[in-house]
DNA sequence: TGCCAGGCCCTCTTTAGGGCCTT
């Protein structure tokens, strides 16, 4: 039995042949920072092969072309390494629905699960920052304005600022609210809040 | 040629519709 480790979570980003895997869309990047006591530890980063070309659309977006995916390994056994890496650890992703639908059904594949539960940097930066202009990373990147290198679309640059930003908002919610170690759990809780029940919630220190 | 999904959330809502986010 794998145990879950303390104050260790998995920030990942999916880069994909589009946008819903039920219609046939796969992973063609997987990029994640492990984060233990608000560090950075440890990085994923690998291109996968989807066995089929990508459009020009997904070239263009993300600056990962076929040529690139030639040569890179297929999905399945970037997938399994991957799954080793994220253990049972929880997991965090920027509109966070998405990238858990392709990590259901690349990890379904090759039968594969994880013991770690979501929660969605979106959803949390929608209640707690609820003047920012627009609630995309990039926004949320220049909003708060976060350290990055100026790439975008990338996984591991993607879950690098993302990572950023989860710090961020920890640290917002200690100097704001006076909550002073933010738990997984309690950022789930507030993801779950109504804009209208957010202060009341955080003034109480997660317990209302 | 043009379009394709899905979850969340708001409102001129709930017997619905549309914008925001992700690639």
């Amino acid at each position: 039995m794998t145990t879950r480790a303390a104050n260790s979570v998995i920030v990942l980003d999916f880069e994909t042949t589009g946008l819903s895997p039920n219609q046939g869309d796969r992973a063609i990047e997987i990029g994640a920072v492990k984060l233990q006591d608000g560090i950075v530890v440890d990085t994923f980063q690998e291109l996968m092969n989807p066995g089929f070309r990508v459009s020009g659309f997904i070239e263009g977006y993300t600056g990962i072309t076929n040529a690139m995916l030639n040569s890179a390994p297929p999905c399945n056994e970037v997938m399994a390494q991957f799954a080793g890496f994220i253990g049972n650890d929880n997991l965090v992703a920027h509109n966070a629905s998405f990238d858990k639908r392709f990590l259901d059904a690349e990890l379904d594949g090759i039968g594969r699960t994880y013991g770690g539960e979501f929660a969605c940097s979106m959803l949390i930066a929608r209640r707690l920052y609820q003047a920012a202009p627009n609630h995309k990373l990039g926004g949320l990147v220049e909003y708060k304005q976060i350290e990055n290198d100026g790439v975008f679309h990338r996984a591991l640059a993607d879950s690098e600022v993302t990572a950023k930003l989860w710090l961020k908002m920890l640290e917002d919610m200690q100097d704001d609210y006076q909550i002073a170690s933010p738990s997984f759990n309690l950022m789930q809780q507030l993801s779950k809040k109504s804009k209208s029940t957010v202060h009341t919630f955080l003034t109480s220190g997660g317990r209302r």
